[in-house]
DNA sequence: CCACCTTTGAAGAGG
DNA sequence: CCTCTTCAAAGGTGG
């Protein structure tokens, strides 16, 4: 299997295992017909790109007609179909889809039908079958590295895909990944889990799921946030994650995934009545743009005064605040309709335009929100694991468990999400390359910082935080947080031998950006196992420092809004991590905090050894 | 209705 | 350069 290029290209998972087809037989047969699929959809994808930019300017006009399928939205849809049938069949047989070559094309993702909680400790996907369809999209920079041996197209032209999509645990070269079934029950889903269905005509409403097979399409609870979120095994619980049913597909979510609103808090939503772009010099290259413009819908390419940008490009990261207002997005569910796979950006608009919001929209502004950091990557992905298995709701609590495992997480485990987050923040540059974390500056309401006092500062950092002690969101029958007991890393993550680690974590830093903060100094190495010659304390070069952090670091246990004093972080012995972990700070994490020497001598001999080699 | 809580990390402002 | 602040997500809570 040819090895990604590194060159800041996805190497997640590069050596991840992958799960085998029946025979080879059957192999050589699907790499076949995907290859051979690749190339038409190439050729389809060249006279697409071509029309588009002979057509672009004509989408004003058409924004009013109901979209037409051209004659590559059959032919891509054809394609796609088969695609999709091949998923489920997969899907059905476990197995997965193996092609050769393909470097970046863009993946489908339908949910996994089984797994409730597989993707302990990787990214996403965690349930999520990917399927690879070819699409140009962003030429991302991250992913450059990853060259179509077959792509003779320009680079701006090459079917890159943001690497942000892929999971952890998948390389990019496995298009396609497969779960078993055997959990999967067709059935229907809950009306409102069911976005392409009219409630009021009880018709389904998108243009592919007319045409679609059912079952063909697997499709994206909108409770999935981008990363996935795992969902319970439960049944009951799993419905509301996994509105899977064949009779009512059609949701598919954008390869970008954030191109599509999930759930009520999408990552990065679509404003009701369109999208209007604060940066109208949105950076994107000739695919892209030529897609936006013409392989859109004409409802996407909205005529609409507030609708999308004429780049198209709804960023997850813009939202409108109207948007928040509706949880269950029902702005969107109910008129949500499909569009042709030619659009194959699969995003899904109201045809309705939206009358209310609108005014609404014109006085709130949509912003760019700010690329998520790895811990916040992290978060997303796993929050749902942890409610699930403490019943606690409350994010601060949540938050709490997460901080912990985040700090228990292996140097590799971080560092996927620490490399995940770059490119988050890559794409974020590209796509709004003026954009500043300063004009989000005053988007949230005055924090209580702004709000008391000047003088009162020594003693709202206790008052505030006394209101509600940490321990208020640690209900000591949860153990939840147990590392040990429950998290997937420590499980499932023993020492993986860490081929992985070679690329994520240290060839992160690019040379726009610092090297990844990796909190490595606060890494219990014991854990890692894996020690790096690279991977001494000084190499961080500004991470979350724990001298600099906060001056009154042990009184910034209770510091409101300002950054945590990163007490569990310290380089506690991972003997000691549980307890640690489940237990307030306390005079022995503040030791350890201001002495690596705790860690030091906590580690074995060889380590420090090697550190000095 | 909205700020708060809570977490880490990134980035900006200001000294 | 260093320190401090703000914001990103999330959803229950409380004013």
């Amino acid at each position: 299997m040819p090895q990604l290029n590194g060159g800041g290209g996805d190497d997640l998972g590069a050596n991840d295992e992958m799960i085998p087809f029946k025979d080879e037989g059957e192999q050589e047969e699907k790499i076949s017909e995907n290859v051979s699929a690749e190339r038409d959809l190439d050729d389809v994808k060249s006279s697409l790109v071509n029309e588009s930019e002979n057509n672009s300017s004509s989408s004003d006009s058409e924004a009013e007609r109901r979209p037409q399928p051209t004659r590559q939205d059959l032919e891509n849809y054809e394609k796609a179909r088969e695609y999709f049938s091949e998923a489920l069949r997969r899907q059905q047989d476990g197995g997965f889809f193996k092609s050769p070559h393909y470097p970046g094309y863009p993946f489908l993702m339908i949910p996994d039908l089984s797994n409730p909680y597989l993707s302990s400790g990787s990214l996403s996907t965690g349930a999520r079958t990917y399927l690879q369809m070819k699409w140009p999209l962003l030429d991302v920079p991250g992913s450059a590295g990853l060259k179509d041996s077959r792509a003779s197209t320009p680079g701006h032209l090459s079917n890159k895909v943001p690497v942000v999509q892929h999971p952890h645990h998948m390389h990019p070269l496995t298009p396609l990944i497969t779960y078993s079934n055997e959990h999967f029950s067709p059935g229907t889903p809950p009306p409102h889990l069911s976005p392409e269905i009219d409630p009021k005509t009880g018709e389904t409403g998108g243009w592919m799921e007319q045409h679609l097979p059912a079952g063909s399409l697997g499709w994206l609870s909108k409770e999935r946030s981008f990363y996935g979120i795992p969902r319970t095994p439960h049944p009951s619980e799993l419905s509301p994650y996994y509105p899977l049913s064949p009779g009512a597909v059609g949701q598919i979510p954008h390869p970008l995934g954030w191109l599509v609103p999930q759930q009520g808090q999408p990552m990065y939503s679509i404003p009701p009545g369109g999208f209007r772009h604060p940066y109208p010099a949105l950076a994107m290259n000739a695919s892209m743009s030529s897609l936006v413009s013409s392989r859109f819908s004409p409802h996407m390419v909205s005529h609409h005064p507030h609708s999308l940008h004429q780049t198209g490009i709804p960023h997850p990261a813009i939202v409108s605040p109207a948007i928040k207002q509706e949880p269950n997005q029902g702005h969107l569910s109910p008129s949500m309709h499909s569009f042709p796979l030619s659009d194959l950006g699969l995003f899904t608009v109201s045809r309705r335009k939206s009358p209310a919001p609108v005014k609404k929209e014109e006085e709130k502004k949509p912003h760019v929100k700010k690329p998520l950091n790895a811990f916040m990557l992290y978060m997303k992905e796993m929050r749902a694991k942890v409610v699930a298995e403490c019943t606690l709701k409350e994010s601060a609590a949540i938050n709490q468990i997460l901080g912990r495992r985040w700090h228990s997480l292996t140097r590799e485990e971080q560092a996927k999400y620490y490399e995940l987050a770059r490119k988050e923040r890559q794409l974020h540059s590209q796509l709004y390359p003026g954009w500043s974390a300063r004009d989000n500056y005053g988007k949230r309401k005055k924090r209580k910082r702004e709000k008391q006092q000047p003088d009162g500062e020594s003693e709202d950092q206790f008052s505030s935080r006394n209101k509600k002690p940490c321990t208020q969101y640690m209900p000591p029958d949860k153990m939840c947080d147990s590392p040990a007991s429950s998290h997937g890393s420590m499980l499932d993550s023993p020492a993986t031998p860490s081929v992985a680690l070679a690329s994520p974590a240290a060839p992160a830093a690019t040379h726009s950006e610092q090297a990844q903060p990796l909190s490595l100094t606060t890494k219990p190495e014991g854990r890692a196992h894996h020690p790096h010659p690279h991977f001494s304390l000084s190499s961080k070069p500004r991470g979350p420092s724990p001298s600099s952090a906060q001056p009154g670091l042990s009184l910034s246990i209770g510091s409101p809004g300002s950054q945590s004093p990163h007490i569990l972080s310290r380089p506690i012995p991972f003997s000691s991590l549980q307890h640690a972990m489940l237990t307030p700070p306390t005079s022995f994490h503040q030791a350890a905090l201001h002495s690596h020497h705790a860690l030091l001598q906590s580690q074995p001999l060889s380590l420090v050894t090697k550190s000095a080699d």
